[in-house]
DNA sequence: CCAGGACCTTGACCCAAATCAAATGCCCCA
DNA sequence: TGGGGCATTTGATTTGGGTCAAGGTCCTGG
Protein backbone atom coordinates (compact mmCIF):
# COMPACT_ATOMS: atom_id res chain seq x y z
CA UNK A 1 0.00 0.00 0.00
CA UNK A 2 1.05 3.75 -0.29
CA UNK A 3 2.38 5.73 1.16
CA UNK A 4 -0.56 7.99 2.81
CA UNK A 5 0.76 10.98 4.13
CA UNK A 6 -3.05 12.22 5.20
CA UNK A 7 -3.09 9.42 6.97
CA UNK A 8 -0.06 9.24 8.48
CA UNK A 9 0.40 12.68 9.26
CA UNK A 10 -2.99 12.89 11.80
CA UNK A 11 -2.82 13.55 15.64
CA UNK A 12 -4.09 10.39 16.34
CA UNK A 13 -2.21 7.46 17.66
CA UNK A 14 -1.69 4.85 14.88
CA UNK A 15 -2.79 1.43 16.19
CA UNK A 16 -0.42 -0.44 14.61
CA UNK A 17 3.35 1.32 14.30
CA UNK A 18 5.87 0.32 16.20
CA UNK A 19 7.51 3.46 15.68
CA UNK A 20 7.06 6.22 14.87
CA UNK A 21 3.17 6.53 14.48
CA UNK A 22 2.79 9.94 12.38
CA UNK A 23 5.64 8.89 9.38
CA UNK A 24 5.24 5.17 9.11
CA UNK A 25 2.27 3.71 9.71
CA UNK A 26 0.45 0.24 8.57
CA UNK A 27 -0.83 1.78 5.79
CA UNK A 28 2.66 2.37 4.86
CA UNK A 29 4.63 -0.33 6.04
CA UNK A 30 2.31 -2.99 5.46
CA UNK A 31 1.29 -6.33 7.46
CA UNK A 32 4.96 -6.99 8.60
CA UNK A 33 3.76 -5.05 12.00
CA UNK A 34 0.72 -7.01 12.62
CA UNK A 35 3.24 -9.43 14.64
CA UNK A 36 2.56 -6.17 17.00
CA UNK A 37 -0.51 -7.13 18.62
CA UNK A 38 -0.08 -8.65 22.05
CA UNK A 39 3.12 -6.99 22.54
CA UNK A 40 2.21 -3.48 23.24
CA UNK A 41 0.33 -1.28 25.58
CA UNK A 42 -0.15 2.42 26.38
CA UNK A 43 0.49 4.30 29.55
CA UNK A 44 -0.16 7.74 30.45
CA UNK A 45 1.53 10.38 32.85
CA UNK A 46 0.31 13.31 34.12
CA UNK A 47 2.76 16.39 33.84
CA UNK A 48 5.65 16.39 36.51
CA UNK A 49 5.48 12.20 36.83
CA UNK A 50 8.47 10.38 36.72
CA UNK A 51 8.49 7.92 33.47
CA UNK A 52 11.65 5.76 35.14
CA UNK A 53 14.59 6.72 37.32
CA UNK A 54 17.94 6.81 36.34
CA UNK A 55 19.29 2.77 37.31
CA UNK A 56 16.04 1.33 37.33
CA UNK A 57 15.02 -1.68 35.30
CA UNK A 58 12.81 -0.54 32.46
CA UNK A 59 11.18 -3.44 30.63
CA UNK A 60 9.91 -1.53 27.58
CA UNK A 61 10.64 0.47 24.83
CA UNK A 62 8.11 3.45 23.47
CA UNK A 63 7.05 5.51 20.77
CA UNK A 64 5.77 9.19 22.19
CA UNK A 65 2.27 9.53 20.93
CA UNK A 66 1.35 12.91 22.95
CA UNK A 67 2.81 15.17 24.94
CA UNK A 68 6.43 15.48 26.27
CA UNK A 69 8.93 14.27 28.09
CA UNK A 70 12.77 14.92 29.19
CA UNK A 71 15.56 12.77 30.16
CA UNK A 72 17.76 14.30 32.89
CA UNK A 73 20.90 13.82 33.76
CA UNK A 74 22.89 14.87 37.13
CA UNK A 75 25.51 16.06 39.27
CA UNK A 76 26.02 14.41 42.69
CA UNK A 77 25.42 17.84 44.51
CA UNK A 78 22.08 18.34 42.13
CA UNK A 79 22.88 20.12 38.85
CA UNK A 80 20.27 19.13 36.44
CA UNK A 81 20.89 19.19 32.47
CA UNK A 82 18.11 17.74 30.47
CA UNK A 83 19.66 15.88 27.70
CA UNK A 84 16.95 14.68 25.60
CA UNK A 85 13.42 15.94 25.15
CA UNK A 86 10.95 13.68 23.72
CA UNK A 87 8.15 14.99 21.30
CA UNK A 88 5.08 12.67 19.81
CA UNK A 89 6.94 10.47 17.69
CA UNK A 90 10.09 10.38 19.42
CA UNK A 91 11.27 6.94 20.62
CA UNK A 92 12.12 6.18 23.91
CA UNK A 93 14.61 3.49 25.46
CA UNK A 94 17.60 1.39 23.87
CA UNK A 95 17.59 -1.88 22.74
CA UNK A 96 19.67 -3.97 24.60
CA UNK A 97 19.95 -1.81 27.71
CA UNK A 98 17.84 -2.83 30.83
CA UNK A 99 18.65 -0.05 33.04
CA UNK A 100 17.78 3.09 32.34
CA UNK A 101 20.46 5.78 31.94
CA UNK A 102 18.63 9.00 32.34
CA UNK A 103 15.95 9.96 34.48
CA UNK A 104 12.70 10.39 32.18
CA UNK A 105 9.99 12.62 33.28
CA UNK A 106 6.89 13.53 31.68
CA UNK A 107 7.08 17.41 31.51
CA UNK A 108 3.34 17.56 30.39
CA UNK A 109 0.45 15.42 30.28
CA UNK A 110 2.19 12.30 28.11
CA UNK A 111 1.00 9.08 26.67
CA UNK A 112 3.78 6.32 25.79
CA UNK A 113 2.78 3.62 23.24
CA UNK A 114 4.84 1.12 25.13
CA UNK A 115 6.37 -2.45 23.77
CA UNK A 116 7.80 -5.17 26.12
CA UNK A 117 11.50 -5.34 25.65
CA UNK A 118 11.91 -9.02 24.36
CA UNK A 119 9.62 -9.34 21.84
CA UNK A 120 10.60 -5.80 20.83
CA UNK A 121 14.45 -6.84 20.66
CA UNK A 122 13.38 -10.28 18.28
CA UNK A 123 11.65 -8.26 16.26
CA UNK A 124 14.56 -5.73 15.32
CA UNK A 125 16.54 -9.03 14.68
CA UNK A 126 13.77 -10.60 12.11
CA UNK A 127 12.70 -6.72 10.30
CA UNK A 128 15.44 -5.31 9.34
CA UNK A 129 12.98 -2.56 7.84
CA UNK A 130 12.03 -1.66 11.78
CA UNK A 131 15.90 -2.12 12.80
CA UNK A 132 17.21 0.43 9.52
CA UNK A 133 14.28 3.38 11.12
CA UNK A 134 15.31 2.84 14.14
CA UNK A 135 19.14 3.36 12.84
CA UNK A 136 17.81 6.46 10.84
CA UNK A 137 15.86 7.76 13.77
CA UNK A 138 18.96 7.49 16.64
CA UNK A 139 20.74 9.03 13.66
CA UNK A 140 18.43 12.00 13.69
CA UNK A 141 18.45 12.22 17.37
CA UNK A 142 22.02 12.83 16.97
CA UNK A 143 22.06 15.21 14.77
CA UNK A 144 19.49 16.75 16.97
CA UNK A 145 21.93 16.24 20.25
CA UNK A 146 24.82 18.51 18.45
CA UNK A 147 22.68 21.16 17.45
CA UNK A 148 21.83 21.13 21.33
CA UNK A 149 26.01 21.33 21.98
CA UNK A 150 26.64 24.23 20.05
CA UNK A 151 23.51 25.99 21.70
CA UNK A 152 25.01 24.81 25.09
CA UNK A 153 28.37 25.46 24.11
CA UNK A 154 28.41 28.98 22.41
CA UNK A 155 24.92 30.79 22.81
CA UNK A 156 24.09 33.43 25.01
CA UNK A 157 21.14 33.18 27.16
CA UNK A 158 18.58 34.93 24.90
CA UNK A 159 19.80 32.72 21.81
CA UNK A 160 19.43 30.35 23.61
CA UNK A 161 15.64 30.88 24.95
CA UNK A 162 15.03 31.71 20.98
CA UNK A 163 16.41 28.52 19.97
CA UNK A 164 14.23 26.66 22.12
CA UNK A 165 11.23 28.36 21.07
CA UNK A 166 12.30 27.19 17.23
CA UNK A 167 12.42 24.31 18.10
CA UNK A 168 9.15 23.40 19.51
CA UNK A 169 7.84 25.23 16.91
CA UNK A 170 9.21 23.65 14.17
CA UNK A 171 9.11 19.64 15.57
CA UNK A 172 6.06 20.02 17.45
CA UNK A 173 3.54 20.72 15.05
CA UNK A 174 0.90 19.15 17.78
CA UNK A 175 1.90 22.48 20.15
CA UNK A 176 1.48 24.70 17.22
CA UNK A 177 -1.09 26.85 15.29
CA UNK A 178 -0.31 29.35 12.66
CA UNK A 179 -2.85 32.56 13.03
CA UNK A 180 -3.86 34.63 9.57
CA UNK A 181 -0.61 36.88 9.07
CA UNK A 182 1.51 34.18 9.75
CA UNK A 183 1.79 34.48 13.69
CA UNK A 184 2.61 31.50 15.36
CA UNK A 185 0.97 30.18 18.53
CA UNK A 186 3.21 27.85 20.52
CA UNK A 187 1.76 25.86 23.67
CA UNK A 188 4.89 25.82 26.14
CA UNK A 189 4.79 21.99 27.28
CA UNK A 190 7.62 22.97 29.86
CA UNK A 191 7.72 24.85 33.39
CA UNK A 192 10.45 27.71 33.31
CA UNK A 193 12.45 25.35 35.24
CA UNK A 194 12.17 22.58 32.87
CA UNK A 195 13.31 24.94 30.34
CA UNK A 196 16.30 26.44 32.64
CA UNK A 197 17.80 22.74 32.88
CA UNK A 198 17.36 22.25 28.87
CA UNK A 199 19.12 25.66 28.20
CA UNK A 200 21.85 25.17 30.86
CA UNK A 201 20.15 28.27 32.22
CA UNK A 202 18.68 29.12 35.87
CA UNK A 203 15.14 29.55 36.25
CA UNK A 204 15.82 33.21 36.78
CA UNK A 205 17.69 33.88 33.59
CA UNK A 206 15.13 32.25 31.20
CA UNK A 207 12.27 34.36 33.23
CA UNK A 208 14.29 37.45 32.62
CA UNK A 209 15.16 36.73 28.80
CA UNK A 210 11.44 35.65 28.52
CA UNK A 211 10.16 39.49 29.62
CA UNK A 212 13.17 40.86 27.77
CA UNK A 213 12.20 39.14 24.63
CA UNK A 214 8.82 40.32 24.96
CA UNK A 215 9.67 43.66 26.28
CA UNK A 216 11.14 44.00 22.76
CA UNK A 217 8.41 42.63 20.47
CA UNK A 218 9.93 39.50 19.64
CA UNK A 219 7.30 36.97 21.50
CA UNK A 220 4.28 37.99 22.71
CA UNK A 221 2.84 36.09 25.78
CA UNK A 222 -0.51 35.26 26.67
CA UNK A 223 -0.53 33.81 30.51
CA UNK A 224 2.56 31.88 31.26
CA UNK A 225 2.43 28.83 28.98
CA UNK A 226 1.09 30.41 25.76
CA UNK A 227 3.48 32.35 23.43
CA UNK A 228 2.54 34.18 20.22
CA UNK A 229 4.77 34.76 17.81
CA UNK A 230 4.32 37.46 15.84
CA UNK A 231 7.29 37.33 13.47
CA UNK A 232 9.21 33.73 13.25
CA UNK A 233 12.16 35.19 10.56
CA UNK A 234 12.74 37.34 13.05
CA UNK A 235 12.81 34.99 16.02
CA UNK A 236 15.06 32.92 13.80
CA UNK A 237 17.49 35.41 13.46
CA UNK A 238 17.87 36.13 17.14
CA UNK A 239 18.09 32.49 17.64
CA UNK A 240 21.78 33.37 16.20
CA UNK A 241 21.75 30.72 13.64
CA UNK A 242 20.64 31.32 9.95
CA UNK A 243 19.99 27.81 8.78
CA UNK A 244 16.56 27.76 7.29
CA UNK A 245 16.34 24.28 6.98
CA UNK A 246 12.74 22.72 8.46
CA UNK A 247 9.16 23.76 8.51
CA UNK A 248 8.27 27.20 9.32
CA UNK A 249 10.87 28.88 8.19
CA UNK B 1 35.60 -18.30 15.46
CA UNK B 2 35.01 -16.97 19.01
CA UNK B 3 36.14 -13.31 19.88
CA UNK B 4 39.47 -13.04 20.47
CA UNK B 5 40.00 -10.00 22.81
CA UNK B 6 43.70 -9.61 22.37
CA UNK B 7 43.79 -9.56 18.71
CA UNK B 8 40.52 -7.27 18.56
CA UNK B 9 41.89 -4.74 21.17
CA UNK B 10 45.49 -4.76 19.33
CA UNK B 11 46.14 -0.99 18.05
CA UNK B 12 46.78 -2.65 14.64
CA UNK B 13 44.29 -1.84 12.34
CA UNK B 14 42.07 -4.88 11.22
CA UNK B 15 42.73 -5.43 7.45
CA UNK B 16 38.82 -6.46 6.75
CA UNK B 17 36.66 -5.33 10.07
CA UNK B 18 34.63 -2.32 7.88
CA UNK B 19 33.67 -0.92 10.84
CA UNK B 20 35.10 -1.01 14.26
CA UNK B 21 38.64 -2.58 13.91
CA UNK B 22 39.54 -3.13 17.36
CA UNK B 23 35.90 -4.35 18.93
CA UNK B 24 34.89 -6.22 15.70
CA UNK B 25 37.32 -8.12 13.35
CA UNK B 26 37.80 -10.89 11.02
CA UNK B 27 38.17 -13.51 13.61
CA UNK B 28 34.94 -12.69 15.23
CA UNK B 29 32.72 -11.59 12.41
CA UNK B 30 33.87 -14.89 9.91
CA UNK B 31 33.67 -14.53 6.53
CA UNK B 32 30.58 -11.98 5.93
CA UNK B 33 33.03 -9.13 5.58
CA UNK B 34 35.13 -10.98 2.72
CA UNK B 35 33.17 -8.92 -0.01
CA UNK B 36 34.36 -5.44 1.30
CA UNK B 37 37.48 -5.72 -0.61
CA UNK B 38 37.67 -3.73 -3.01
CA UNK B 39 35.63 -1.38 -1.79
CA UNK B 40 37.80 0.34 0.85
CA UNK B 41 41.00 2.40 0.59
CA UNK B 42 42.89 3.87 3.31
CA UNK B 43 43.78 7.91 3.55
CA UNK B 44 45.94 9.64 5.73
CA UNK B 45 45.85 13.25 7.11
CA UNK B 46 48.15 15.95 8.88
CA UNK B 47 46.92 17.29 12.04
CA UNK B 48 45.22 20.39 11.32
CA UNK B 49 43.73 19.28 7.91
CA UNK B 50 40.20 19.40 7.08
CA UNK B 51 38.78 15.95 6.24
CA UNK B 52 35.96 17.37 4.55
CA UNK B 53 33.60 21.11 5.22
CA UNK B 54 30.64 21.29 6.21
CA UNK B 55 28.12 21.22 3.46
CA UNK B 56 30.48 19.38 0.87
CA UNK B 57 29.94 16.70 -0.88
CA UNK B 58 31.14 12.96 0.92
CA UNK B 59 31.23 10.00 -0.98
CA UNK B 60 32.68 7.58 1.35
CA UNK B 61 32.54 6.87 5.08
CA UNK B 62 35.45 5.39 7.32
CA UNK B 63 36.67 4.41 10.50
CA UNK B 64 39.48 5.92 12.08
CA UNK B 65 42.45 3.53 12.92
CA UNK B 66 44.80 6.42 14.15
CA UNK B 67 44.74 9.38 15.77
CA UNK B 68 41.63 12.21 16.12
CA UNK B 69 39.42 14.19 14.35
CA UNK B 70 36.66 16.18 15.72
CA UNK B 71 33.56 17.49 14.38
CA UNK B 72 32.93 21.24 14.48
CA UNK B 73 29.96 23.44 14.27
CA UNK B 74 30.01 27.13 13.86
CA UNK B 75 27.35 30.05 14.07
CA UNK B 76 27.63 32.95 11.68
CA UNK B 77 29.65 35.06 13.17
CA UNK B 78 31.93 32.52 13.96
CA UNK B 79 31.91 31.27 17.34
CA UNK B 80 32.57 27.48 17.10
CA UNK B 81 31.43 24.08 18.83
CA UNK B 82 33.62 21.16 18.56
CA UNK B 83 30.18 18.29 18.37
CA UNK B 84 32.29 15.29 17.68
CA UNK B 85 35.17 13.69 18.78
CA UNK B 86 36.62 10.64 16.60
CA UNK B 87 39.01 8.36 18.17
CA UNK B 88 40.39 5.34 17.04
CA UNK B 89 37.30 2.99 16.34
CA UNK B 90 34.76 5.83 16.12
CA UNK B 91 32.68 5.59 12.58
CA UNK B 92 32.52 9.16 10.43
CA UNK B 93 29.74 9.73 8.32
CA UNK B 94 26.07 8.87 7.65
CA UNK B 95 24.50 6.16 5.89
CA UNK B 96 21.65 7.84 3.58
CA UNK B 97 23.60 11.52 4.01
CA UNK B 98 25.78 12.43 1.39
CA UNK B 99 26.63 16.25 2.06
CA UNK B 100 28.33 16.86 5.32
CA UNK B 101 26.67 18.58 7.92
CA UNK B 102 29.94 19.42 10.17
CA UNK B 103 33.30 19.98 9.47
CA UNK B 104 35.63 17.23 10.21
CA UNK B 105 39.25 18.53 10.91
CA UNK B 106 42.30 16.30 12.38
CA UNK B 107 43.29 17.41 15.30
CA UNK B 108 46.31 15.30 14.92
CA UNK B 109 47.60 13.25 12.37
CA UNK B 110 45.19 10.91 11.45
CA UNK B 111 44.18 7.64 9.68
CA UNK B 112 41.21 7.15 8.25
CA UNK B 113 40.25 3.26 6.60
CA UNK B 114 37.28 4.36 3.88
CA UNK B 115 34.45 2.58 2.31
CA UNK B 116 32.98 3.50 -0.86
CA UNK B 117 28.96 5.00 -0.12
CA UNK B 118 27.18 3.14 -2.03
CA UNK B 119 28.79 -0.46 -1.56
CA UNK B 120 28.92 0.13 1.93
CA UNK B 121 25.35 1.09 2.09
CA UNK B 122 24.25 -1.70 -0.11
CA UNK B 123 26.38 -3.66 2.35
CA UNK B 124 24.13 -2.98 4.92
CA UNK B 125 20.66 -3.37 3.72
CA UNK B 126 22.20 -7.13 2.68
CA UNK B 127 24.44 -7.69 6.26
CA UNK B 128 21.81 -7.04 9.38
CA UNK B 129 24.72 -8.09 11.38
CA UNK B 130 26.69 -4.46 10.71
CA UNK B 131 23.75 -2.83 10.17
CA UNK B 132 22.90 -3.52 13.82
CA UNK B 133 26.76 -3.46 14.73
CA UNK B 134 26.16 0.17 13.58
CA UNK B 135 23.24 0.82 15.57
CA UNK B 136 24.89 0.03 18.75
CA UNK B 137 27.56 2.37 18.03
CA UNK B 138 25.43 5.04 17.04
CA UNK B 139 23.55 4.67 20.37
CA UNK B 140 27.17 5.00 22.03
CA UNK B 141 27.51 8.17 20.17
CA UNK B 142 24.47 9.13 21.42
CA UNK B 143 25.32 8.47 25.11
CA UNK B 144 28.23 9.79 25.02
CA UNK B 145 26.62 13.42 23.10
CA UNK B 146 24.69 13.36 26.11
CA UNK B 147 27.40 13.78 28.58
CA UNK B 148 28.58 15.83 27.15
CA UNK B 149 25.38 17.96 26.89
CA UNK B 150 26.01 17.83 30.80
CA UNK B 151 29.40 19.01 30.68
CA UNK B 152 28.66 22.09 28.81
CA UNK B 153 25.51 23.17 30.46
CA UNK B 154 26.24 22.34 33.56
CA UNK B 155 30.37 22.23 34.86
CA UNK B 156 32.40 24.60 35.85
CA UNK B 157 35.41 25.06 33.48
CA UNK B 158 37.85 23.75 35.79
CA UNK B 159 35.26 20.14 35.89
CA UNK B 160 35.43 20.24 32.38
CA UNK B 161 38.85 20.03 31.87
CA UNK B 162 39.31 17.64 34.20
CA UNK B 163 36.23 15.66 32.50
CA UNK B 164 37.94 15.96 29.23
CA UNK B 165 41.04 14.69 30.19
CA UNK B 166 39.31 12.04 32.38
CA UNK B 167 37.57 11.07 28.77
CA UNK B 168 40.85 10.90 26.40
CA UNK B 169 42.73 8.68 29.35
CA UNK B 170 39.31 6.16 29.08
CA UNK B 171 38.31 6.07 25.62
CA UNK B 172 41.94 6.52 24.06
CA UNK B 173 43.90 3.53 25.22
CA UNK B 174 46.37 4.08 22.58
CA UNK B 175 47.19 7.22 24.14
CA UNK B 176 47.75 6.34 27.45
CA UNK B 177 50.60 4.34 29.31
CA UNK B 178 50.46 3.67 32.69
CA UNK B 179 53.24 3.89 34.60
CA UNK B 180 54.35 1.94 38.08
CA UNK B 181 52.05 3.06 40.86
CA UNK B 182 49.18 4.22 39.24
CA UNK B 183 50.69 7.53 37.39
CA UNK B 184 49.36 7.74 34.33
CA UNK B 185 50.46 9.63 30.76
CA UNK B 186 47.85 11.34 28.34
CA UNK B 187 49.94 12.04 25.13
CA UNK B 188 47.36 15.76 24.47
CA UNK B 189 46.04 14.87 20.27
CA UNK B 190 44.24 18.45 21.13
CA UNK B 191 45.88 22.50 20.81
CA UNK B 192 44.52 24.46 23.70
CA UNK B 193 42.16 26.37 20.75
CA UNK B 194 40.73 22.55 20.07
CA UNK B 195 39.92 21.86 24.14
CA UNK B 196 38.40 24.81 24.09
CA UNK B 197 36.14 24.46 21.52
CA UNK B 198 35.49 20.86 22.55
CA UNK B 199 34.13 22.29 25.85
CA UNK B 200 32.70 25.46 25.46
CA UNK B 201 35.28 27.46 26.61
CA UNK B 202 38.05 30.40 25.71
CA UNK B 203 41.91 29.05 24.90
CA UNK B 204 42.73 31.34 27.68
CA UNK B 205 40.74 29.95 30.17
CA UNK B 206 41.29 26.34 29.14
CA UNK B 207 45.15 27.15 29.85
CA UNK B 208 44.66 28.59 33.02
CA UNK B 209 42.73 25.90 34.57
CA UNK B 210 45.30 23.98 33.59
CA UNK B 211 47.70 25.73 35.20
CA UNK B 212 45.95 25.69 38.61
CA UNK B 213 45.14 21.93 37.92
CA UNK B 214 49.05 21.84 38.04
CA UNK B 215 49.81 24.43 40.67
CA UNK B 216 47.43 21.91 43.12
CA UNK B 217 49.24 18.95 42.15
CA UNK B 218 46.05 16.96 40.39
CA UNK B 219 48.11 16.95 37.29
CA UNK B 220 51.65 17.23 35.98
CA UNK B 221 52.56 18.86 32.94
CA UNK B 222 55.61 17.70 30.50
CA UNK B 223 55.73 20.04 28.19
CA UNK B 224 52.64 21.28 26.44
CA UNK B 225 51.04 17.87 25.60
CA UNK B 226 51.69 15.43 27.99
CA UNK B 227 50.16 15.53 31.12
CA UNK B 228 50.68 13.00 33.64
CA UNK B 229 48.32 12.26 35.98
CA UNK B 230 49.36 11.12 39.46
CA UNK B 231 46.16 10.08 40.74
CA UNK B 232 43.44 8.99 38.18
CA UNK B 233 40.85 8.87 41.30
CA UNK B 234 41.41 12.61 42.30
CA UNK B 235 41.47 13.60 38.77
CA UNK B 236 37.93 11.86 38.28
CA UNK B 237 36.65 13.69 41.75
CA UNK B 238 37.68 16.94 39.86
CA UNK B 239 35.69 16.24 36.71
CA UNK B 240 32.50 16.01 39.12
CA UNK B 241 30.70 12.77 38.02
CA UNK B 242 31.15 10.13 40.43
CA UNK B 243 30.23 7.54 37.78
CA UNK B 244 33.18 4.89 38.60
CA UNK B 245 32.07 2.88 35.15
CA UNK B 246 34.48 2.50 32.41
CA UNK B 247 38.11 1.32 32.43
CA UNK B 248 41.00 3.05 34.50
CA UNK B 249 38.59 4.37 37.74
C1' DC C 1 72.85 29.51 15.21
C1' DC C 2 69.31 32.64 14.64
C1' DA C 3 64.73 34.50 13.07
C1' DG C 4 59.95 33.89 12.53
C1' DG C 5 55.79 32.01 13.64
C1' DA C 6 52.67 28.95 15.95
C1' DC C 7 51.24 27.85 20.29
C1' DC C 8 50.82 28.77 25.01
C1' DT C 9 50.77 31.47 29.46
C1' DT C 10 49.69 35.27 32.35
C1' DG C 11 47.73 39.73 33.74
C1' DA C 12 44.08 43.40 34.10
C1' DC C 13 39.60 44.44 33.48
C1' DC C 14 34.70 43.73 32.34
C1' DC C 15 30.25 41.75 31.78
C1' DA C 16 26.63 38.13 31.39
C1' DA C 17 24.59 35.12 34.08
C1' DA C 18 24.44 33.08 38.78
C1' DT C 19 22.99 33.79 43.37
C1' DC C 20 20.34 35.56 47.03
C1' DA C 21 16.09 37.66 48.26
C1' DA C 22 11.40 39.49 47.77
C1' DA C 23 7.31 40.19 45.77
C1' DT C 24 3.42 38.97 42.67
C1' DG C 25 0.23 36.29 40.20
C1' DC C 26 -2.47 32.34 39.71
C1' DC C 27 -4.97 28.12 40.40
C1' DC C 28 -7.34 24.86 43.08
C1' DC C 29 -10.18 23.67 46.57
C1' DA C 30 -12.36 24.41 51.03
C1' DT D 1 -14.82 34.07 48.56
C1' DG D 2 -10.57 33.46 50.52
C1' DG D 3 -6.27 31.24 51.55
C1' DG D 4 -2.39 28.09 50.77
C1' DG D 5 1.03 26.71 47.67
C1' DC D 6 3.32 26.71 43.54
C1' DA D 7 5.17 29.03 39.38
C1' DT D 8 6.87 33.14 37.91
C1' DT D 9 8.75 37.77 37.92
C1' DT D 10 11.77 41.29 39.45
C1' DG D 11 15.54 43.45 42.09
C1' DA D 12 20.31 43.76 44.19
C1' DT D 13 24.65 41.86 44.33
C1' DT D 14 28.42 38.70 43.24
C1' DT D 15 31.42 36.07 40.37
C1' DG D 16 33.27 32.90 36.83
C1' DG D 17 34.83 33.16 32.67
C1' DG D 18 35.27 36.23 28.56
C1' DT D 19 38.00 39.91 26.33
C1' DC D 20 41.94 42.47 25.37
C1' DA D 21 46.77 42.79 25.69
C1' DA D 22 51.52 41.54 26.53
C1' DG D 23 55.02 38.27 26.96
C1' DG D 24 57.14 33.56 26.82
C1' DT D 25 58.42 28.93 24.79
C1' DC D 26 59.42 25.86 21.40
C1' DC D 27 60.04 24.20 16.82
C1' DT D 28 61.51 24.74 12.13
C1' DG D 29 63.87 26.22 8.25
C1' DG D 30 67.32 29.26 6.33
Amino acid sequence: MPHDAALCATQQPCEICPIRYRAVCAHCEGDELAELEGMKFYRRYEAGQVVVWAGDRMDFVASVIAGMAGLTQQLEDGRTQMVGLLLPSDFLGRPGREVAAYTVTATSDLMLCCFRRKPFEKLLIENPRIASRLLEMTLDELDAARDWLLLLGRKSAREKIASLLVILARRAAALVKRRPEGRIVIELPLTREAMADYLGLTLETVSRQMSTLKREGVIELDGKRRVIVPSFVRLVTESGDDSDGGPLS
